[in-house]
DNA sequence: ATAGGTTTTGTCAAGCTTTTGTACAT
DNA sequence: ATGTACAAAAGCTTGACAAAACCTAT
């Protein structure tokens, strides 16, 4: 068990912390700072966790707290920092990502990406904060566990986070993509990250965003030339409905079928090339093509 | 309104202004030079306005007019000061954006954005440049002239910008709003504008974004308990299939109906109340509502 | 949700503000400037954002507004997130940072950095904001205008935040620049706006950092076989000390020396190029001779 | 410019309650 | 070790007050 931890008894605690054996009693009985255990014969046994929450309580105290208020900061802190220390981080961003949106919290949300942005490479956090989050929602909704209110909410909020990001996708020397959502399809968040994650293998980023007509996107094609051409879609019909069109575009271009919409057979179908649904390998896979 | 501005009593003017109180006093009596609001007590209040007609009449003082004469100038100058010269720096950047846009130029656009957000307030920077533009490429793009391509292009980047301007925007303790697309609506920009607008008038901002069912707003609603709700669509069809939801949403909160879709007529049906199109003259009055 | 912010007492609140409690409790029931909750017991609490009205409240007396008016703007100004809306959003981001780093009030600090990187283009910022900032801090410094302190607060922060922003800038397919300040130099805040700047327009980068011994960048250089390397150094001696291995360095590889310390006659001396002074215009420069 | 009256605002006091560290009896 | 007691420190409310700042009218 925990053979190895050593167990303070409270003369040596106090003496350790500089806090009266009768202080540390009634922090224990009047805030529930302190869980020690005991002795068969009732001393009680405080653990180095323990320890390290009298040094908080007095840090606090010092800082001018009451000792209410320092005992609550103190148990927060440690609980939601010591204990689940293992915890990464990037865990405790997307928890903090995941209640804020739930409960419609504009700037929780924000505050909660602000600090992943912070502490994170942008990858980090598609990949393990906002993806992850979209690919919830999304199961959480169609088993009618999530209401759309929050959906609707969620995804406006990413979108302008990632939008964000995006500025300035398009410059430089590097080779060219263009990017569209298929015909009568909303959902672009992924169709974004992965804009991003190519963007950041070097490439120049156009992009027409949702429901975009076949038509405009060979028109757009034709004048930019671009090295590569991603269509997205979250269903396959947006895909069967223009078969036609797309075989004329991949006609005179590189084109990818992409999203959770996309498969091989109708990729091969339409003459273009299938991408695996993982907006950040598929920039991987893209960029390849170019390496 | 003018809720941000400072008011200065009589005593710090003079401070400021090195212009005894008496003397301020009599300016006024004399020749209304200034025309301080007052408290609830009968202390005068001057605005920021106030000082500078104060110093403006010092100079005029200095260059050895009469005070009559002084003043007389002074009240006349002071109305006439305003824009003029600032208005070839804003066309000149609603040209940059208007190409860059349409050339598919995505830095371009931003620096001309940001160019613009840095030389003029928000507001004036929606109402000169962003919302003309949309306005102007909906025409070119019925009559045949835009490419959709550009129209795509353009609102997507146009709505990264905006969402950015949003970040915390339901911060604070104003009054609630809640703003939604119409079922099927995918034009959200006009609305996101008139967002950022009641934000700068006070108001916190929940936003559902495009195409959101009625049902899913109602019951947004009901949750937040917001104290005005804004649905808006680009064509009339999207309210008037939804007339008995909108009808029971409008039963229970305080509803408007915005955009080019919208209509008295429609409103009157649905039981809502009916805002004009430009979103910043909305916000104006939807602001009154609470003021 | 605010399980984690410290509450003070009204003891406290006046010990850090500095304003008497007596006076504390006269703004609350005057004004309603603060709305502390309570203990069960009946005590005041009072949160950061209590603490942040006292010092916008004082901050307002000392500029000679009358108590009523004070109470009123920091009301207003507190609740509705902020300042005069008619005025340029860049510069009040900047007067934001401004205040925020003086004031070494950190969360203010990142807070007017996360809106501005939202709201305009990471070199906007860079160019309107930080450089600036850290230019006047120079001069302040020199003057003995501003604190030690303050001076390694900010550019502590702004590293962080820029570095915050380069992560990933070695990825891609573009050519690769090497960039290092020179040996003894600390101040690395412009090459690492460069860098950004660089990254925009395609590069890769890779980054040694402060003061940088010749041998290392030497040897770096060999490994990695950059297409451009730049020194920076903030005064000349830095560059003037290692005249001989620069020398050495650039006769293998193309450099470039940049920062207020480099000169033409400096960088004539060891036959490598001369940066002009500004980040942004230096990296146009030096991506210049690959387009 | 002065006189005489009013408003605003910071401070103080009295009487009572809550909080919290320490002491003591079991 | 526990539980109770206690007293100093810190707070609360109500009410009042006086200096400073401001008003109008002469």
């Amino acid at each position: 068990m925990d053979a190895g931890t050593e167990q303070l008894r409270i003369g040596e605690l106090s003496r350790r912390t500089g806090v009266s054996t009768e202080l540390l009693r009634a922090w224990e009985r009047r805030y529930g700072l302190l869980r020690p255990s005991r002795t068969d014969g009732g001393f009680r046994l405080y653990s180095p966790a323990d320890e390290r929450r009298v040094s908080l309580m007095r840090s606090h105290l010092q800082h001018g707290l009451s000792a209410a208020e320092a005992a609550r900061l103190t148990l927060t802190e440690a609980d939601g920092d010591g204990r689940p220390q293992d915890e990464p981080l990037l865990q405790r961003r997307a928890q903090e990502l995941r209640e804020a949106l739930n409960d419609l919290d504009e700037s929780a949300a924000q505050s909660a990406l602000d600090s992943a942005f912070a502490e994170f490479a942008p990858e980090t956090v598609l990949s393990n904060l906002v993806l992850p989050y979209l690919h919830e929602l999304g199961e959480r909704w169609a088993s009618g566990d999530a209401s759309v209110g929050q959906e609707h909410f969620a995804s406006q909020l990413l979108r302008g986070r990632l939008l964000g990001l995006a500025r300035g996708w398009d410059r430089g020397a590097g080779p060219r993509a263009l990017l569209a959502c298929a015909p009568g399809e909303l959902h672009d968040l992924g169709l974004i990250a992965f804009g991003l994650a190519l963007r950041a293998r070097g490439w120049r980023i156009t992009y027409l965003g949702q429901d975009t007509p076949l038509e405009t996107l060979a028109e757009t094609a034709r004048s930019l030339g671009p090295e590569a051409i991603v269509i997205s879609a979250a269903s396959p019909d947006r895909f069967v409905r223009s078969g036609a069109e797309l075989r004329r575009v991949a006609s005179t271009a590189n084109v990818w079928l992409a999203g959770p919409g996309a498969s091989a057979a109708l990729a091969k179908k339409a003459n273009a090339a299938f991408l695996n649904v993982d907006p950040l390998a598929a920039a991987d896979r893209v960029a390849a093509t170019r390496a």
